[in-house]
DNA sequence: GTATCTGCAAAACATTTGCAATTCT
DNA sequence: AGAATTGCAAATGTTTTGCAGATAC
């Protein structure tokens, strides 16, 4: 399904290059709706291709941000996240799990009439209802 | 008006013990609406407290922080932004100008029914209507 | 063969930490 | 004096940059 000859195609539609890590990379945020940030992706994919650098992974995200493949999330202060659905939509962060959740959102505004918007953000944070329950 | 005692004052209401540098920062935040970062704050006050330093201006903002006197603006990448203002509101940013703005929101969500929600954040970027209009 | 992409090492920043000096009561 | 606060210098951690080697068309 997610197979290569596909992935290349993904790039390619987003005026992306494919190379082997970047369809790598895609292939891993596809897989794994977790809003990974640079290490996990590192950390996963090393395995697999043992000459990976974080630099690629940090260019390669650049690269993917700035062609509107995936979006920057700065729910957390010290390190960016990564999210391959680029549509609008909530993410709540539970400070005990550390885990990111998706939800959708209707977000109403009048005061903003003559601002162009071109990204919309929502971050909410607290514990979440495994955490609250255990 | 933000007189030293009335400043204390307000210190001590979220318990935080008043000292000079402390009432000047918080005297900042209130008289400069600008959502500001630490340079900013730091730059500003340090021709009047010529021996401050920044280490300082950072240990006084997380004190804030925990007690509950200001809220961190994670909008930018690269750098926290600092909010006197607790209230749930959204904030602009114009990625022309880099100018911040404030607007009011209502969300409305039933995804997140036993979360227990304790920050709610709400980010735009785009081109604000100064910068539009020129 | 020329462009692009990759990845190492170093640099650039923002933020935190250890600790000694200072200040406050 | 004793406890808290300040501020310097160094450390930490994330992200970017310079550049040389590898890869692709």
């Amino acid at each position: 399904m997610t197979n290569n000859a596909y992935l290349g195609q993904h790039l390619s539609d987003y005026g992306i290059k494919p190379s082997y890590q970047r369809i790598k990379i895609l292939e891993f945020l596809l897989n794994n709706r977790i809003h990974p940030n640079v290490d996990q992706i590192y950390k996963e994919l090393v395995s697999e291709l043992p000459t990976l650098s974080k630099t690629t992974v940090y260019n390669t995200l650049n690269l993917f941000i700035e062609k509107g493949l995936v979006q920057m999330l700065t729910i957390e202060e010290n390190e960016t996240r990564y999210d391959i659905d680029t549509s609008v939509h909530g993410h709540f962060k539970c400070n005990n799990c550390e885990e990111i959740y998706d939800f959708s959102v209707s977000l109403s505004t009048d005061e903003l009439k003559d601002f162009k918007i071109k990204e919309k953000y929502v971050y909410f944070k607290g514990v979440c209802k495994d955490c609250s329950t255990k």
